[in-house]
DNA sequence: CCGCTCATGTAACTGGTTACATGATTTA
DNA sequence: TAAATCATGTAACCAGTTACATGAGCGG
């Protein structure tokens, strides 16, 4: 049988994302890739200088990146581009990410608290509720303007990554509603 | 002012789980709580001998539970139960997580995929698209069934817990729905 | 020139993973 | 009793965080 093309190391989550931006944004500086992910509101992706630096390192030490010094020569500045087999490791991720947890439930710190809400006196479950509807109404209009923005981009799928922002907060506070009448009725008990 | 109780150390969303399991379930060995979370379809919580045998010890060291050797004398067999300063930091967790993250934005790697989806060809789009649907409706069934299961519980949170994870999931199939939706009308052009 | 922010990095630490070792119990 | 599996643990490794160091450009 024809043996696939060896796929060097499968990249991890935010080894991929790096790759995205590069690809998408052309050469860029390590610097210009952090404040992309700090600009993000998803609190997965921090950008810290210690995660960065070390990583687009590796990166091109496997061949996904590759760099030369900027024009502007200032100290020690690097533009990164992406490299064929960085390409191909991306499409790699985006189809089948390590795992294969493509699927997998999605994770909501909320779910966790309400799975054990019984261990708060009713007065507090129900300010931890009502505080996490406000903060969530908050996120949800960010979001929906972050859809707003990206609505007429060129590439669609910006604006559906946002919609997806939306979607999920939205259903986590239709969700908390219910929670909270849940609480309303064993009150009235 | 008068000044709070100090709380120790914040937890950790791991620890904080643990916690709230041997606050549930009583006295329990770390290997029953290992089984609770190898039994959760969140990938999240792995449960692994390597991350919970030693945070139960830490745990212990901070004074957040306590043990002593199970009746039956096996080998180093501890039975686990939380004091009441566990139960302080797991309300404490429970109010406010480090970091204020309670309604932060929750992190979907299928919306990071879908971010970068213009660097797939377009029919791995399509079959990534296709695909994951299909895994989520099982998902979505398990999910269901998990409802169902917890819906007469005496406590009515593990069902609501449970219904969050369903209620994403089939937000997720809906959303995925969208990105065919838009797959399909550019491969018409 | 002083201080501020931009930008690139590094070092120490932390928490979790995989893989392994080993003792106890059950089952064939 | 031999093999399988349950249960407890540990060691090496790894990625990401915080905090720091440092240089470069710029505005007062």
């Amino acid at each position: 049988m024809a043996k696939k093309r060896k796929i060097s190391n499968p990249v991890t989550e935010l080894e991929a994302a790096v790759l995205g931006v590069v690809w998408r944004d052309g050469p860029c500086t390590p610097y210009a890739i952090r404040q992309h992910f700090r600009e993000s509101r998803a609190p997965r992706w921090s950008g810290s200088a210690g995660a960065i630096y070390p990583l687009v390192q590796r990166l091109e030490r496997r061949g996904l990146l590759r760099s030369k010094h900027s024009v502007r020569g200032k100290r020690g500045q690097r533009d990164y581009r992406i490299t064929p087999r960085g390409i191909a490791d991306l499409r790699e991720w985006i189809k089948a990410p390590p795992g294969g947890t493509n699927a997998a439930l999605v994770h909501d710190p909320l779910r966790t608290k309400v799975f054990f809400l019984e261990a708060l006196p009713r007065e507090e479950a129900r300010s931890l509720v009502s505080d996490s509807i406000g903060a969530l109404r908050q996120e949800a209009v960010q979001a929906k303007e972050d859809c707003r923005k990206s609505a007429n981009d060129k590439c669609p799928f910006s604006h559906l990554a946002a919609r997806n922002a939306f979607l999920l907060t939205r259903v986590r506070i239709r969700w908390l509603n219910e929670v909270q009448e849940e609480l309303e009725k064993r009150a009235a008990c």
